[in-house]
DNA sequence: CTGAAAGCGCTTACAG
DNA sequence: CTGAAAGCGCTTACAG
């Protein structure tokens, strides 16, 4: 900066108005005379004073501004939870401080450290998959307001906001059962996860119920991409009885599972059903169009930043937990 | 926060060492003793300490964080963008604060408001299209570093990433001409903006060149959404003389474009060609395949925010003005 | 390396 | 309303 910063102190001369006096105007403050507080704003216009928020908010130790730790800004699904918070936030007067994991615990780690060190006034948190308990243990330490959406971690004493994934995914695999599939593959994510587990218990309650066994080599992991979807399809081709349905754990690894299907020939939705999960819009326009389950990602994030803003203005609420139910949209496929 | 913050000083007297050493040591200054630093870490460790960037940020004068000014989160063009400039801020140890306009100036002028008040250290702005010029100017005049992408406005002296669209708009529409059409249509963007202006010229060069006479009757200008496309495409079909081929602002227009004609019964690359612009991931995906050019955002986002590392490292380094060539990418619309 | 002091730009509390 | 002072947590500069 070559121009040295207005501060308070130089509007207050100019105006002719103590220091204390400017304060409470830039703040808002109304037990100010009109005319006294006309002649600081036009103060501030003329000399082109910026508020620093920054020392404000040091010196009167609160924050305007959150921490957001997402997993994959590419995925849309956290693109529509982003802009639930955002739009959430702005409401308020608060900003986001984003962050990506790319779902690597030690990612996470430094990132929290670096929204402590910024001083954001809360976190909402999508936990990693292998989530390290002590830097969770940490962030309750330093007494900071936390939510989790998305995704749980096992200490369960914090805020939580998600959608019931078991439920959903049993929609879901009755949905192709209803169909007549017997040979129904579970595919994509990591085993580690709250989400996956709860996933795989509702596959595993929807095959029960009809009377189908449960056969772990038609459950197959993989990163939450396109790729990984694409690549996880390849090994369930290889099964000794291949699958005639695909449940998988996102529309992006639906995705990727219908670009591999093609690439071998096969026409989703005719020689293999595939199912995905989040109802990203992209499953509207897919080809054929996507049978998934509708998970909200918008109302996710909303509500997350909902439960924050409470809960930093009153740290002693009732932990929350909010369970969404989802829905199935049925497509093509 | 009911416990007290533990601070530098705490730390110091911890150890034994003066508030100056230890500053120097967590800032990982070299001049110090091995057998000192270590005291430190260790009592850092042992009170829970965490370092305060806003505070040292606020007495050194500096900054680590960016502004990133984008017009639409939950456009996937956008989100590729963000990614980018994740990326190249991640390495360098910055942080992204993050704000969405909505193409409204109202909301532009006070993001840009907002991020002065939080120091940012400098800005990276994807104009609204009609932006107003006082705002432009009201941050030149705070001497902070800035870059535009994607968008350019009038005063030209700021430093700016973007594409060719004029080019891509050719490429994009001589293609359609080689495809023996005569009535091709432009959907979706506003006039105001210079990506639509320069869009516009490509595609009246590419008409005039093949001695297609300009129809402004074709030319329909909408919001960048899917609705958008929709409503615009219906638009044109009421044309006395309707398209057969459209050329779309961008993708996201485009898939608005191919959803309603489906809707009116045609299909997309058959009874009517379609080519977008941008090539989201999702357009590979669509029903069918969606021709369109590419335009690099994740690029564009990195070097964006390269161009503003280097210009906060020496502002005085000369204007950039980086303009990329778009690709044609053919697929089935 | 230490120690005391000043200052980043603000808010807070208080006597007048 | 004013004015002077203290303090948020750090960095900086300087004498020892």
């Amino acid at each position: 900066m070559t121009s040295k910063r207005v501060t308070l102190l130089d509007v207050a001369k100019h105006a002719g108005v103590s220091r204390a006096t400017a304060s409470l105007i830039v703040r808002g403050k109304t037990t100010i005379k009109d005319s006294t507080k006309e002649k600081v704003l036009h103060s501030i216009n003329e000399l082109g004073y910026v508020y620093d928020r920054v020392a404000a908010n040091m010196r009167s130790q609160t924050s305007t501004t959150i921490g957001l730790i997402i997993t994959d800004i590419a995925n849309p699904y956290y693109s529509e939870l982003l802009v639930g918070v955002h739009n959430a936030l702005d409401e308020a007067g608060f900003n986001v401080f984003l962050g990506t994991t790319f779902d690597s615990d030690k990612k996470q780690v430094a990132l929290i450290s670096t929204m402590l060190e910024h001083r954001v006034g809360g976190v909402i948190l999508c936990p990693v998959s292998d989530s390290s308990h002590g830097t969770i243990e940490r962030m309750r330490n330093m007494d900071i307001p936390l939510v989790h959406a998305v995704r749980e971690i096992p200490p369960l004493n914090v805020d939580y906001i998600g959608i019931d994934y078991k439920y959903g995914a049993t929609l879901a695999v009755k949905h192709l059962i209803n169909h007549h599939h017997r040979r129904i593959a579970f595919i994509g994510g990591t085993s580690e996860s709250s989400a996956w587990q709860l996933r795989k218990e509702g596959y595993c309650t929807a095959l029960t119920d009809a009377g189908i066994e449960f056969d772990q080599s038609l459950v197959i992991e993989s990163s939450l991409t396109r790729e990984g979807g694409r690549s996880a399809l390849k090994k369930a081709l290889l099964n000794s009885i291949p699958p005639t349905a695909i449940f998988c754990f996102n529309d992006l690894v639906a995705f990727g599972v219908m670009q591999s299907l093609r690439d071998e020939g096969l026409t989703p939705g005719k020689d293999i059903s595939v199912v995905g999960f989040d109802n990203v819009k992209e499953a509207t326009l897919s080809n054929p169009p996507l049978t998934t389950i509708e998970s909200f990602p918008r109302t996710i994030g909303s509500q997350a930043a909902e439960i924050l803003l409470q809960r930093i203005g009153n740290p002693n609420t009732s932990l929350q937990r909010n369970i969404l139910q989802p829905n199935l949209i049925k497509r093509s496929t």
